[in-house]
DNA sequence: CCTACATTTAGATGAATGTCTAAATGATGG
DNA sequence: CCATCATTTAGACATTCATCTAAATGTAGG
């Protein structure tokens, strides 16, 4: 992991939508694909780049495999942009 | 503007680091650079990136060009982190 | 088992990205 | 003005990325 993947895994539109989905609750591959005008496969493809970002995670139940937001690593990247923004004294 | 520039900024190791050198205030494109094994031409390649985010402005001294961190686009990116974790309520 | 369904994996393709070298621009001071 | 220094712009190159189609995997039900 580390900030480098969980940025980029960030700066792509249909993720950050994935994301904003997954707020309200679990959701399918399935499912969230519906919402986006692209192939199951290029869904599966961002699913994997967030999972591997740490920002999701799945569980399959049956066939079908349920994704949900993690909010550990977005604790991370708030972390990040408030020493960012904190001041002067923290050296590097 | 968006969120995708400024996360896609966001996500280079050197953007990054640039960003922590400015947190002690205003540096010129020289002083960053001597702080990387890269050539002028490309910390000024990710300086413009940074710029374009709206993460950093520049401000021309004569012979150097100062730049110095932007904080509002960082605080943006906090609100939608921070939506994003807010739970179920809003939709959309 | 076999079929159907949900999802992923493999491989291809065009576009975007990080980096470099070389050349251009901008500003200062004799 | 001209030489010099700070920085950017232009153009090239290898790599990464988002997307697609086609094929593979995994699971459930008859």
């Amino acid at each position: 992991m580390g900030f480098q993947e969980s940025f980029k895994a960030l700066s792509d539109n249909t993720r950050r939508e994935i994301l904003s989905l997954l707020k309200n609750g679990a959701m399918t591959a399935g499912e969230i694909g519906g919402h986006f005008d692209m192939t199951g496969a290029t869904i599966s493809h961002h699913l994997s780049i967030l999972k591997a970002a740490g920002l999701i995670s799945d569980d399959r139940r049956g066939k079908f495999i349920y994704y949900e937001l993690n909010m550990s690593v977005l604790d991370e990247m708030m972390g990040w942009i408030i020493q960012l923004k904190g001041g002067k004294e923290d050296e590097k």
